[in-house]
DNA sequence: TATTATTCCTATCGATTTAATAGAGATTGC
DNA sequence: GCAATCTCTATTAAATCGATAGGAATAATA
C-alpha cells in the first residue's frame, strides 16, 4: 500500500471539485451533493473544502433551492499557484525556502552552507514553475 | 508559525548527516554523537536514521570504540533521487503518478481525465529532474 | 580479562494532523 | 410554509511523527 500521502485529500478533492465545476462550462450553481456523488467524495468533507474555496475568492455561492457553487473567474484566469497555496498551504517543503511564509529554521545555524536549503530551493522553484504554468483550464482539458 | 512540514525531519536530518560526513573528506568513521551535536539533532533519533541509511547501502558502519559511519560511495556518485526515495519515500505526491510505487487511486474512475493526475505528473517530473541533477557532492559544496 | 565507547534493535509515548461525521442554523425558491 | 441547500461549530477516530528509553552486541585498548 502506498503509505506517504503528501498531497492531502483536501487538495485533491478541492481540485477535483473545481475541475468539475469548470467543465460544466455555464455559470449555473453546482450543488455539493452532485459533485460529491460524481467524484466519490464525502459530502460533509467536501462542504468544508468548498467553503474554504469560497472564502478565498475562487468560488461564489448561492444558498437555498437551486443553490450551489460557481466559479467567479474564468478557468483560464485561475492559477494553480494560488489554488495550491489555499488548499495545501506553502509550496516550499521547508519554511526556510518559502517565498510567502519564510521562517528561519530554529536548528540550522547557517542557511548559506545548509545542503537541505540548497536542494529545497531548487525543488521549490521547479514546483512553482509547474503551478505557474497551469491554470484551471489547463488541467480541466 | 509555519505549519505544514512536508519534508520530514527524518529526511532533513538524514541529508544533513550525509553532508556532514561527506564534508569530512576522509574515510574515517564519524560518530553519531559528533554529528548530532554539530547539527543539533536528537542523537537517538539520528541513530535510527543512520541505521536506515546503512541498511540502504549509503553508509557503512563500524562498531565499538572509534566506530562510526562512513560513506560507501563517493559523494559524486550518490544521487538525490535514491537518497530521497529511502528517506522520504516515493517522490510522487499521489500514488497514481508514482513511477516506482504506482497504485491506482481507489476513488478516481479515470486517470486519463483526472485533473489532479495531470497536474501531479508534471510536479513529479520536475521534482525528479531536480533530484536527478543533484548528487551529495553538489549539495555539500 | 575488564572496561569503555560505540553501533544496533525493539518498544513505547505524547503531540499533532487528517479525514470524516454530526447536528443545528441561515437562506432561498416555490 | 416547506423543502433544499449552503454555513458553521464541535467532535472523533485513526494515523503519523518526532522523540525517548533501555539494553544487546561488538570492537578497541589498557
Amino acid at each position: 500500500m502506498y503509505l506517504r500521502n503528501m498531497l492531502s485529500k483536501k487538495t485533491k478533492y478541492g481540485l477535483k471539485a473545481l475541475t468539475y465545476i469548470a467543465r460544466k462550462g455555464n455559470n449555473e450553481p453546482v450543488q455539493i451533493g452532485e459533485i460529491a456523488k460524481h467524484e466519490q467524495i464525502s459530502q460533509k468533507f467536501l462542504e468544508s473544502i468548498l467553503l474554504t474555496l469560497r472564502k478565498s475568492g475562487f468560488l461564489g455561492s448561492k444558498k437555498g433551492k437551486h443553490g450551489g457553487y460557481y466559479l467567479i473567474k474564468k478557468p483560464s484566469e485561475i492559477l494553480m499557484t494560488d489554488v495550491m497555496r489555499v488548499l495545501e498551504g506553502p509550496i516550499a517543503l521547508v519554511s526556510c525556502v518559502s517565498l510567502n511564509f519564510y521562517e528561519k529554521c530554529n536548528d540550522c545555524p547557517d542557511e548559506a552552507t545548509c545542503s537541505v536549503h540548497k536542494l529545497m530551493i531548487q525543488v521549490r522553484d521547479s514546483t512553482l514553475n509547474v503551478f505557474k504554468n497551469n491554470t484551471l483550464e489547463d488541467i480541466s482539458k
